[in-house]
DNA sequence: CGCGCGATTGAGTAATTTCAAATCTAGTGG
DNA sequence: CCACTAGATTTGAAATTACTCAATCGCGCG
């Protein structure tokens, strides 16, 4: 279960089996359940999650409790309420599993203590985030440059897993359109 | 002028003389004029930019000649083709001045050494991409939970300058609205 | 069998776009 | 100082797109 964290790991940087040892017990693994939240509006949040199975949602509610769909995570994702996590601030977001989830959970104390004394790991997260950067990037080019429809169309292309393990609704809610106008796009 | 960097890199970590003295010179100064391209769709992209002065867009051109804007960037940000430049891959964006710009000029090759070499300067960039990734969800989330209307008043109050600064259609491109609608919100 | 959730459909309404034209403004050369 | 021009902004009207609200359909599961 460890070794996929590995390999997510050392598609950035390489170890040796000393310094995977060293890493993996900085992680904590951790199961949850359909429908638990990982993450609630309202918390501080210290931990950041990798996930090894399962899919999960973050969401921000409206004041009028309408609910936006920020991001999908699923297998070798890491996910938390990252403005939350980095500011040390109350969560904004819920984040709550759409199947039963498996992760290896990494606090924030365990995340400074491994970028502080392992050179290359801090290596592998900046790598990490600029890669998460470009792609948000391209997300909100996605809400420039296309209509609704497009966008659906681009995120079943891009994402067709997402298409069988998630009701349309909750795409909708992703894409920033009703559900009913998603609906029409099928026909 | 090269204060301007050593305050912008002490916000997140501490420097002695010595230290920023090895770092400046793997930054070069450099000057663009109103309407010059600092990155142009198709290029190869090996540098990164800290504006010092100026401000400038990166842009994403639809192939109906539609311009969409992706970013604006001022005063300390940090700006290129994120996409061509992490990933070694031609340019999709335009970059270039709304106003004469003054930036330093850091590269690829630079940026590595100084994160290889200097273990404080890695952790910099890595807690500087975090919030940009921050920065972008926020920016995504205001696609999800605000129609045209709101995201304009909401940019207004975030960046006041902006709205002294740019053009009315480019603030309409950075919305994702024709300058049409956005010029009926004053109203 | 019937409940409950998700997906679909219909009808009316609201928001936004497009295209075209008018207006405004700042900078330039005479 | 004034006329002129290019760019930016505004306005109008019709067409399109998406939303809301309400009703219906379809299906898996207890």
């Amino acid at each position: 279960m460890s070794l996929r964290l590995r390999k997510h790991i050392e598609e950035i940087i390489t170890l040796t089996d000393a310094e995977f040892d060293y890493i993996l017990p900085h992680f904590e693994l951790k199961k949850f359940r359909k429908h638990q939240f990982v993450v609630q509006e309202g918390n501080f949040v210290d931990q950041e999650y990798f996930v090894l199975e399962g899919l999960l949602k973050s969401t921000y509610l409206n004041d009028d409790g309408k609910e936006h769909i920020l991001q999908f995570s699923m297998e070798n994702w890491w996910v938390t309420d990252y403005q939350a996590f980095y500011y040390h601030e109350k969560a904004t977001l819920n984040i709550d599993c759409i199947e039963d989830v498996t992760v290896l959970v990494l606090t924030d104390f365990n995340k400074n203590k491994l970028c502080t004394e392992m050179h290359k790991m801090e290596h592998f997260f900046r790598i990490k985030t600029n890669m998460g950067y470009v792609g948000l990037q391209q997300r909100i080019l996605t809400f420039l440059k296309f209509d609704a429809r497009s966008r659906y169309k681009h995120l079943i292309e891009k994402y067709p897993q997402l298409y069988q393990r998630v009701p349309k609704t909750l795409m909708a809610s992703y894409l920033g359109v009703s559900r009913e106008t998603l609906s029409r796009f099928s026909a």
